[in-house]
DNA sequence: GCCTTCTACGACGCATCGTAGTATTGCGGG
DNA sequence: CCCGCAATACTACGATGCGTCGTAGAAGGC
């Protein structure tokens, strides 16, 4: 019984959406806000959003703190995290070898754009780790 | 309208990885195989496995033929190319500057092993294509 | 002709998600 | 001190997806 692959469902990538634009200064946002910004375009009562948002807290997406008697809500992690989480669950499935075609063929169907991303993203990675071992690989300090 | 977010279910997942076990050779693989092959064990109908195959028929994930009354299937992508569409899903909801993030982000949180590998995957890609202009990077090709 | 093997089609249970109503609680004004 | 507003907590309901089957025919084999 092992479920949840289903990581966001529409509404809910509405809500975090709102959750991202918000002002990381600002100690969260409120139902009240959330349902203003995303709800009332499409016509939906408030308790939907709270119903929502409170999922989503249970499903560990977003994280609340007190505020009076109100909750403040938080995005639980950045969108690049999630996405980045999502993109390694995926690839995570598969066993060492086949990662290596699965890298090949995502690289293969991404637009030169994605692909120096992707190469200038390595290189900044590769700048902070050691400078000096770039010959052989299995650069040292994991995490 | 955007809906299909859920690539793969539980019993589907089982079923497309026993498809991509078979030998390419064969010309794909029967009902009663697939059954035989991840019911049995699961004390699952043949019907079961009948219906299952026909909607992933359905929604694209593999394909058949005709082989006297039986139906032979076949995975439809490899299991690479499902994996690598499937990044390329979830990062593609992102805009421009954010995938520089996510990428960050991944390779971030990636094992050194991963690492090596799109890296050298990267390299692969870049021989194949001009092996001259190595220098600044927008290789000319778009796609 | 009867038994097996397949496909087609419909159905049911359960989980998730979008949606919302009702009950409850706490704070501030009169 | 009590009322009512606002926000939360609790509960519910319909749609959809998926796992699971059953039944009804069609096509052959003996």
């Amino acid at each position: 019984m092992q479920k949840a692959r289903n990581i966001l469902g529409d509404l809910e990538r509405a809500v975090i959406e709102h959750l991202w634009a918000a002002p990381h200064t600002s100690s969260g946002v409120t139902v009240r806000e959330v349902h203003d910004a995303v709800g009332v375009d499409r016509g939906l009562a408030y308790t939907t959003l709270m119903t929502v948002l409170d999922r989503m807290t249970k499903k560990g997406l977003v994280s609340r703190q007190r505020d009076g008697r109100a909750w403040r809500y938080t995005a639980a992690s950045s969108r690049e995290a999630l996405t980045s989480e999502t993109m390694h669950h995926t690839l995570g499935e598969l066993a060492g070898d086949e990662r290596r075609g699965a890298l090949l063929h995502f690289l293969g169907s991404s637009s030169p754009e994605e692909v120096d991303e992707l190469r200038s993203a390595l290189a900044d990675l590769e700048a902070r780790q050691q400078p000096a071992d770039v010959s052989g690989g299995r650069s040292g300090r994991p995490a």
